[in-house]
DNA sequence: CTGCACATTTGTCTAGTACAAAATCACCCC
DNA sequence: GGGGTGATTTTGTACTAGACAAATGTGCAG
């Protein structure tokens, strides 16, 4: 595999690669004819773990030259650090959830759609959401970290979720006239678009009236859609697999450029948000703190008349 | 701007910007405190122009240089050329087009979506797509190129089509056993998700069963899918943005690993797909031929039987 | 335990060079 | 004039090696 196929699959730059293959003595790729570098499948794959643990808190320069079998140890035991955040033990351990896994291992689309549309029409979209669909991704990505599951189960099992959600979502009587007015974008850089299909959800749910600009909207025409559309929050969604600086710096810069009245959200699992705060950004690590989020919205603007 | 954030954007790596620089004398960034490049933004902005025209067949050493004026020119000549290839006329110009755009240029994101859902339901699925999606999608994209339409205008457009297609295809009754079983998926490099769920209608239609990965699946990981899913044929989508070379690339590698008895389909306006066959690839330019091909594909099952 | 100064880590930028693949041009033959 | 063939130009991407600022960690005094 080229450097640049290496950079596509893992996420880590051309000079991220090169100055580690110096400084921490890995990766250590091949040389094809043209003395250009050529990785092994099994060094890409060591990669992969090393950005997921990067992307969970680690650092670097502990990291990148471990052997394989330390990398895994560390791996199992920071993944279940996140769960444990992100998930409350009583769902965690849950027989459902058991199911949607068993379903997505078996590559049982169906299966795995009628379950879902049947959990969501006994519990509602909202816990639905929240006590399945959240728990359930952090799940999968653990699962994929450990190398349980399949690129392509992970996709499918994604293009699943929007799939019910979008259905479920279009069934909610959009009322055009709910307040709070909601835009919900990712910024360039974060490819992710299911937490927005969340958000959305959630938010929906609650009565906000939701514009999507879907993902990777350059900050800039974020700004404009929130004037054109007359926005009174802009909610974005950022996963671990962004840049941090780049993260902190878009919001800055949104943060900046946005009307002061216009409110701005940042939700989702990328630690980034948790460690920085910026000024005037509300940080919401979990689709929970929305609905609070909303009352103090709209008591805020209550307030103000 | 900082090179980081102008590759992000335009899509041009930083070592291509750097070597314009120095061979064609654009663009010509300003420089920070530390010497590190700094792009203002309307160079940015000719950046986008100039990339645009490249994936419409230009080549650099002649419009990387030119000034804004004559890119403008030759900005509508080449999108006149694109929209006549895809589109009969008689569809062209359609008042019905024109209501499309009026919506999308007053940012009313429910009449965009009431208007299609009528149309949709007027004159079916199939030719909602072929006679309405396609024609605007070119539309929409040159509109954007000439600058008479925003970032955000586009993006907005775009989230409104997925919503109503996927409803559609929600409602459609999904057999499960219909023949031939399709993968979708578009490889990394192509974020666009639009041509899939097109795709997506037409085949399914047709009475295809599809499977969908989505966007961005590693090419190991879509062969390993067509096995486990037992796929009759694979279709990719490719739009202009993607690396004409990783795009030929890839199809060679996946026509490679994956089993022959696979067909193999790509579809899309990327024009590397029209100027290098590959082997053992059908290429569609148009998603008018699924049609054909699905016939083809009937008709050689049938024979072997 | 907190706050501050100092040291280390780390990603990204810089410069200039090189080269292979693709596109184009020049040429010749039919 | 059309069509193949080899030479030439164009063009994106790879390379090395060095530098530095921001973020992070450490040690120490209060």
């Amino acid at each position: 595999m080229s450097i640049a196929a290496v950079e596509r699959d893992t996420g880590l730059s051309k000079d991220t690669l090169r100055v580690w293959e110096r400084r921490y003595g890995f990766p250590v790729p091949e040389r094809d004819g043209t003395g250009e570098r050529s990785y092994p499948f099994d060094q890409v794959e060591r990669l992969r773990v090393i950005k997921r643990l990067l992307d969970a808190g680690h650092r670097p320069g502990r990291i990148v030259a471990m052997a394989s079998s330390d990398l895994d140890r560390l791996t199992s035991a920071s993944g279940l650090r996140v769960a444990a955040v992100a998930t409350p033990p009583d769902i965690r351990e849950s027989p459902e959830l058991d199911g949607f896994m068993a379903a997505i291992r078996q590559h049982d689309v169906d299966a795995l759609r009628h379950l879902m549309a049947r959990t969501l029409l006994r519990i509602g979209l909202g816990r639905f959401v929240l006590e399945v669909v959240a728990p359930l991704n952090v799940q999968v990505g653990e699962a994929w970290m450990a190398g349980r599951l399949e690129v392509f189960e992970e996709h499918s099992y994604t293009e699943s979720v929007q799939v019910v959600l979008r259905n479920a979502l279009h069934q909610l009587p959009a009322s055009g006239v709910g307040r709070p007015r909601v835009l919900l974008a990712t910024v360039p850089g974060e490819p992710h678009g299911l937490g927005l299909l969340m958000a959305e959800a959630v938010l929906t749910l609650d009565g906000c009236r939701c514009i999507s600009l879907g993902v990777q909207t350059p900050v800039w025409d974020i700004v404009r859609a929130a004037i054109a559309f007359r926005s009174d929050v802009v909610a974005l969604s950022y996963t671990g697999c962004t840049n941090p600086q780049q993260t902190a710096n878009g919001l800055t810069e949104l943060r900046e450029k946005l009307p002061p009245p216009v409110a701005l959200w940042a939700g989702g699992s990328a630690p980034v948000l948790r460690r920085r705060a910026t000024e005037g950004v509300l940080v919401m690590p979990s689709l929970q703190d929305v609905a609070g989020a909303l009352v103090a919205w709209r008591e805020s603007v209550a307030a103000v008349q």
